[in-house]
DNA sequence: GGTTACATGTAACTAGTTACATGATTAG
DNA sequence: CTAATCATGTAACTAGTTACATGTAACC
């Protein structure tokens, strides 16, 4: 999960831990995606044990580092800079990128065939733009049996009931059917979608 | 999780681990509570140890044990022992009933003010008739303002976007947002229909 | 000059998993 | 007699968490 996480957000740009952290709990991922300081950093260390990542440039707090996240140290550290204020070799912060060794491995879990957690599954369609429609399609597909799949086993079981169920639990399994055909539906208009970038040039072939 | 999960299905009935396991995966929590084997027994002894369960009997599988599961093995049992068929010393199932202690651990587990993750909160509902109609209303409530906290954080970080988002991670934010709302009017739904449960001897005080 | 936010890291712990080991019972 | 299912358990591993330790930079 993490090591996707990262992968997919240095694709797109180098960045340090911390703000990876920040980007992380932006991205929206079936309820909550931010992961503690505690596994991220050593992820990130395993990563570039692994040769996945490499650290791009340790600057000190005030060389410009983090490209515009929104907050505005940079445009502060810039003045600072502007105005030859002192800048007392800071704790380094380390901004890290992809290595090509990286890159493959972001599309190896990506396109990786058995069955994604919910998390996972999020995580690989907020990094969609980086696979191409062949194997977004194949995915969404894979991912679409797995729901229909939970939809029968429900019905399967609902059809054997023999003892009245539980209020509450019979409201739980309404949510959940309702939250299953909720899903199975974005992702058909996900895979409608995908099919027709999937096979543009086709003229009419009469 | 795996504590409430037992002590959950153990107030309604004596189980061996074996069945228990078999309940819990026909239980709708938001997306498989299935848990496995080697998570399941040692959960059940640290419960003896605490004193929350006991074991009740420990027969061989030929003393129609399992009250009824749906399986045709306690029948089966019973014609064996009809005809005086050799009950050759199986080896022990063994049945676990509530103790005291378990029964309160597990309305303090039920009525815990600490959120719950979507699991937990999905077995807590699942046992909702072990609690009185104000502690299902409070845990629902809490519950509401959880989700409507993370409807409220989505929003604002769609107010306070300055690039454009891309295809893919827009799609994820629209499903998410729909996910939420289903989930608020399905809570309001159990809410009110608490709320008349709770408030019922009310004539009209005019 | 103190509080808050930024920044990196480690150690101990939590709550589960898979794989393995063992054996009984049922069904064909 | 053999395969599938029932039944209990342990050991090693996985993937995260919280709490702690440390220090810098910005804000008022």
């Amino acid at each position: 999960m993490i090591e996707l996480a990262i992968l997919g957000l240095l694709k797109e740009q180098d960045l340090h831990g911390y703000e990876l952290r920040k980007r992380l709990g932006e991205l929206p991922g079936v309820r909550a995606t931010v992961v503690s300081f505690g596994s991220l950093y050593p992820a990130l260390n395993r990563l570039e044990r692994a040769g996945c990542v490499k650290t791009v440039e340790a600057k000190t707090l005030t060389g410009r580092p983090a490209p515009s996240s929104g907050s505005l140290a940079g445009e502060l550290a810039a003045f600072r800079v502007r105005h030859n204020l002192p800048r007392p070799a800071g704790r380094s912060k380390k901004v890290y990128g992809l290595t090509p060794v990286g890159e493959s491995h972001l599309v190896e879990l990506l396109t990786d065939p058995q069955p994604s957690d919910d998390r996972t599954f999020a995580l690989k369609v907020a990094f969609f733009r980086h696979l191409d429609p062949r194997d977004r399609l194949a995915l969404l597909e894979r991912r679409r049996a797995e729901i229909q799949r939970r939809v029968d086993e429900t019905e399967h079981r609902a059809a054997g009931r023999d003892r009245v169920l539980d209020r509450y639990v019979r409201s739980l399994t309404e949510r959940d059917a309702a939250s299953l055909s909720q899903d199975l539906a974005w992702l058909d208009g996900l895979i409608a979608s995908e099919r027709q970038a999937a096979a543009p040039p086709q003229e009419n072939p009469s």
